[in-house]
Parts: C-alpha cells; structure tokens; sequence
DNA sequence: TTTGAAAAATTAGCTAT
DNA sequence: ATAGCTAATTTTTCAAA
C-alpha cells in the first residue's frame, strides 16, 4: 500500500491535532472537507490510520519516571523469547530488537524512579537477560506520533 | 496537579479514540456535553492533556525502516534549541534529552534505508550537534501505549 | 449544571471530470 | 476513481437561567 503526498500531509495534519475539523485540513493540504473525511476514512479501512489518541503529560496521570533500557541477551535468544518475556510488563510501552551492541531497547513509563529500579532489576532478572544498561529521560521534547505495533 | 476519577475517566475516553464527540463521552462518564468539554478545556488549559494524535501504522505509511539517533550536542546548546531544530524533521516522531553519553535521542521512521540515512546526515549537520550514534530497530516487539498516555 | 438557540462540523447523496 | 457541491443531521459553542 502506498500513499500519496496528500495522504501524508492529512496525517501530518492529524498528527498535529486529532481533533482538527475537515475543513481546517482541507484548507491545509488543498481539499474540500468532504474529500478529506473520504481520505481519512479510507485510511482507516486500509490500516494507515489505527485510531486518535489523546496526547497526555504523564506527571498528571502519576508517571514521572521515563527511560531505555538497552538489553544485552545471552546467545541463541530468539525475539519471540524476548517479546513474550517482556510482554508481562506494563511499564514497558515499546520494545525492539536493535543493531549494534546490544539486542533490544526498551522503553519504560514508571511512577518514579524507585518504581523504575524495580522494573530495571525485574527485568535484568530475566533468564535470558546478560546485562542491562539504562539511560533515562530528562525532557521529552518531541512527541508526535503514536506507532503501533504491526500485525503478527 | 491531581486529576479525579472523572477527569481520568475523560482522559481514557478520549485515549481510546480522541475524536469522540463530547455527547459520547458524556454517556461514558455520565455528564452533559458542555460539561465534558469544559471538563477537556480545563484539563488543556492544566497541561495534563498536551493535544491529540492520530495512531499510525509506520508499515502503512511507507516507512519501513526505523531507527534511534543518539545525539552529542556542542556545549551549552539548550533543549530547546534542540526541539527547535528537531521540529522540522517529519520523520522525527519522538525525540528527549537524556542521562548517559549523548544528550538527547531520536526516534526515526524513514521510507528505507536511504531514506534514513539522508536524514541522519542532515541531523548530523544541524549546527548544534557535534556526533550522533545511530542504532536500527531490527524488528518492533512490542508497541503498546502511545509515548505520552502510559498504562494508569 | 442544565437548557436552548446560533454557529459550526459531519456525513450522505449527487454531479462532474 | 476522486474531486466539488449541497443539504440534512449532528455536534459544538455560548448564551442565558
């Protein structure tokens, strides 16, 4: 599937703000509002667009903590091993398996740091977890779309 | 800032699809539409909801390859330097200064890997960044919450 | 908070290119 | 196939009470 510029710019329009009306975009990328909502419903349907979201500052809702976890795994781990480990966590918002030194970065929303140590020796027990090294957040500067994970 | 059960009930509403109409989300709480939007105009004007977003499959939209750039930047470059050079890039979807060696890391969907090297090279020319470090994901494992409404 | 009216946005149907 | 236009319906907004 392929989009075209057009469909990019009404993402990215959305992106900006979900709740921007029709018009607003159309009058952005060049369209009438009803042929935007057409473009935006067909998104949908094809899977481009997975829903809206709202964008919220994780300090209101009680999480202040934000950091990557790097993961070095011991040999023959497969990814299916590490996803199905890391599954059980739900201070773990993505997690990828990754070029250079170590296999996968995790990223982890937690209450505060003590919480946060919690998960990091949670998940530094793992079995076929080798070392961990963690970098935390200071600022989130940018935040602009949400990706969701791809059908398995 | 503390927010109440109805406020968090609002916000959960809104996460699971940000283009609700407000008589909706009334019916889910249980409040007059006027009342759920002043409700959302209180909680902007707060800063606990920053704005709405649209979920993307990265894969729909052509950008297969994703990728983390560790940014080392010259000294006394501020985070909003930062975040004002950064806000340009549309394959930029997420971007935080953090603890560790590099001062600030990057989150980048790119159409391919030319694509994301053509934008590693123009972040690495911005004026204000020394080196970067870049690490490919190899394959997502897991993508569950959006960046800013982690699990509550 | 609720109500009611005005303004705006959404959505469907239709036509044209 | 996809655009614009128009109109019916719904939603939002801003008054009041």
């Amino acid at each position: 599937m392929r989009l075209n510029d057009l469909d990019e710019r009404i993402v990215h329009a959305l992106a900006e703000d979900a709740r921007r009306s029709y018009a607003d975009i159309g009058a952005i990328v060049g369209l009438s509002a009803p042929a935007v909502k057409r473009r935006v419903d067909r998104l949908r349907a094809e899977g481009a667009i997975t829903g809206f979201t709202v964008r919220v500052d994780p300090a209101a809702l009680g999480w202040e903590t934000e950091g990557f976890i790097e993961i070095y795994c011991s040999r023959n781990t497969s990814p299916d091993a590490i996803k199905q480990g890391l599954a059980r966590y739900p201070e773990i918002a993505s997690a990828s398996t990754v070029t250079g030194d170590a296999d996968a970065v995790v990223q982890v929303f937690a209450a505060d740091m003590r919480h946060f140590e919690q998960v990091l020796e949670r998940i530094a027990g793992e079995p076929y977890v080798e070392r961990t090294k963690s970098v935390l957040v200071l600022s989130p500067l940018l935040r602009r779309y949400s990706a969701e994970a791809p059908p398995a």
